[in-house]
RNA sequence: GGCCCGGUAGUUCAGUUGGUUAGAACGCCGCCCUGUCACGGCGGAGGUCGUGGGUUCGAGUCCCAUCCGGGUCGCCA
């Protein structure tokens, strides 16, 4: 039978012992226990840190015994005086004193625990995941945890004292088909009809403009039935808000102040404003991606002109055809990228759909290039030119059309770059991506898709394309990448009723879908609205880059797993043919 | 759905061309130790080698299938 806490009432945290001569009574978990047979020392954990309690042979001889019966993990409360210690841990924020105990309580005894409670674990995360709450009882998860909520509650600080409002939105609603995939959620009242988990309050908030709110922000939790990434999870937070009478770059600024805001507060870091902008056009053409990592360089360069009248036909048909010939220099890389490993790249970039891997590799006096033979005089020469490659360097080249030339390279900087471990750490390299296209050609069906949302406003120079050159609209949206990862995506909103009518029309849907599927938001818009717009800034990914953390599973209490399963609840799991009857759902086999 | 990587004591790993009773470290259990803090000393327990087939005199090792986990492409308006 366990002890009860009668009697004791805590006085602090263990990380929170630091005086000698006090009285202190504290709990937790112990987390080790070093018994020399004389003396025994227990080390106390709780959230705060760690403190050691003492008990030696003046110590009452049934509590001296109870000490030593303790195990790793034991829950206890112990009351003592705060004593300075015969010798010092200076690796301790405690380490100059220690409680010599006159109390001890075994609130809860503990199985040995699957892996060890210690900070730098090495155990695979299938068997961590399974014991999340022991997980979850280290150091680093806990101060991972820890700081997402400071990051939180700056958010609701920052935002309120801004003047904006914080309103839940619904998270039972109804399912739209554009977009990822929904959750659903079965109606027993309604036996057939299905609620849908938000994927964003997206129209919510917008409605919530149309009320009259004027700024409004929620902590909101979003669902998507999509694949899971390691920057991915099924189920998170988005710092999401709104704003009325605003332009884009009011937005931005309401943004930029908060980034500047958290990291000062939670990291102690100045992030120096106004945050550098780009258009996604750069982007594209610099990194090959719309959400480029500027912490390092290894840019695109356009080698077409310099190819044009190669011997190279791989190169000369693909100019030809329209396309376009790009290469990336990873600088000091030949060593590195040898003939092996330059041919694993070579696999991965045609995973990602390119036909081949052109390279010059420079470690010899004479670089190696793997379509040396069909070049004339000067030709290589010339390449290595524009390439600004030297002696060291490895140069890829890809031909093809330019939208597969420039992903497929951003693709493949991405990846040399962590292979050649030329990353900073502790750098936080934000960037505004500015003027998104606002089509996208979807090449299996056949017709222009919205890139962003489809109540996303047009640039107002844009508007004349509308119905001729779809291709030359671009839209008011705004893109904050921090470090290469999506944090946050926002846009001005259609506000006009016709408006928003000639751009569901441009995307194919016939009246009687906009009104299946947006009626009443379309409605809504009849009864005046003023210009608004926002952005969801994701909770969960600045939580992990602002850790240092790889994964999202780091920051977040209770992950899903790739497959999207809870590995602890086992979830999801099947239900009884009762609990689906009440639901009107048959199971087929 | 495609591709890549992984699965051997509680944990992290080693395990040679297929060959005796599958090892080490940490953890765990017991005994000893009055200033430890990566405590130390002595002793001990602990394994369906992910699962199922196959090849073989013999499989942790080779082959096939499958399950689980990780990364990634597709996907994520």
């Amino acid at each position: 039978m366990a002890d009860t806490m009668k009697g004791l009432k805590r006085t602090c945290y263990c990380g929170e012992v630091t005086e000698a001569g006090k009285c202190v009574t504290v709990g937790g978990y112990v987390d080790t226990v070093r018994n020399k047979g004389g003396i025994i020392f227990i080390v106390l954990r709780d959230r705060s840190g760690v403190v050691q309690l003492t008990f030696d042979d003046k110590t009452d001889r049934e509590l001296f015994e109870k000490a030593a019966s303790c195990r790793s993990e034991y829950v206890v409360m112990a009351k003592g005086m705060v004593r300075e210690r015969e010798s010092i841990n200076e690796k301790i924020a405690t380490g100059r004193v220690e409680i010599y105990a006159d109390d001890l309580r075994i609130l809860a005894k503990a199985q040995t625990t699957p892996f060890e409670i210690v900070d730098d674990l090495n155990t695979n995360e299938e068997l961590r995941l399974k014991y999340r709450y022991l997980d979850l009882r280290r150091r680093p998860l806990q101060q991972n945890i820890i700081m997402r909520s400071r990051i939180a509650k700056t958010a609701r600080d920052y935002f309120c004292e801004n003047g904006f409002i914080e309103i839940e939105t619904p998270m039972m609603i109804r399912s739209t088909p554009e977009g990822a995939r929904d959750y659903l959620v079965p109606s027993r009242v309604h036996k057939g009809s299905f609620y849908a988990l938000p994927q964003s309050p997206q129209i919510y908030k917008q409605l919530l403009m149309i009320a009259g709110f004027d700024r409004y922000i929620q902590l909101a939790r979003c669902f998507r039935d999509e694949d899971l990434r390691a920057d991915r999870q099924p189920e998170f937070t988005q710092i999401d808000l709104e704003m009325s009478f605003v332009e884009a770059e009011d937005i931005m600024e309401m943004a930029e102040g908060f980034v500047a805001r958290v990291f000062h507060d939670v990291l102690g870091k100045d992030i120096p404003l106004p945050l550098p902008r780009m258009t996604y056009t750069e982007a594209m053409e610099r990194f090959g991606s719309d959400k480029p990592d500027t912490r390092f360089e290894m840019e695109i360069t356009d080698l077409s002109d310099t190819v044009r009248g190669c011997g190279f036909g791989v190169f000369t048909s693909a100019i030809e055809s329209g396309g376009t010939v790009r290469c990336i220099t990873a600088k000091n890389a030949a060593s590195v990228f040898t003939r092996k490993e330059i041919d694993k790249l070579t696999e991965y970039v045609k995973g990602i759909g390119v036909k081949g891997l052109a390279y010059i590799r420079w470690s010899e006096e004479t670089p190696n290039c793997s379509f040396g033979k069909f070049l004339g005089e000067g030709e290589l020469d010339a390449i290595l030119a524009k390439a600004g490659a030297v002696r060291g360097d490895v140069v890829f080249i890809i031909a093809d059309r330019k939208n597969t030339v420039l992903s497929s390279l951003g693709a493949l900087r991405l990846k040399c770059a962590h292979q050649l471990g030329i990353i900073p750490e502790g750098k936080f390299n934000f960037l505004w991506i500015t003027e998104f296209p606002f089509f996208e050609w979807n090449e299996e069906t056949k017709h222009w898709d919205a890139m962003h949302h489809p109540f996303t406003m047009p640039m107002d120079e844009c508007l004349q394309y509308l119905d001729t050159a779809p291709e030359k609209v671009f839209a008011k949206a705004y893109d904050l990448v921090l470090n290469g990862t999506e944090l946050s995506s926002g846009s001005i909103r259609i506000t006009d009723y016709e408006l928003q009518q000639k751009m569901f029309e441009s995307l194919g849907l016939t009246d009687e879908e906009i009104k299946a599927k947006f009626g009443f938001l379309v409605d809504a818009y009849k009864y005046g609205a003023a210009p608004h717009g926002g952005m969801g800034i994701g909770l969960d990914r600045l939580a992990m880059i602002m850790c240092g953390a790889d994964s999202l599973r780091d920051v977040t209490a209770f992950p899903k797993v790739q497959n999207a399963s809870e590995l602890m609840s086992d979830c999801p799991s099947p239900v009884d043919s009762d609990s689906l009857e009440v639901l009107g759902i048959k199971v087929s086999g």
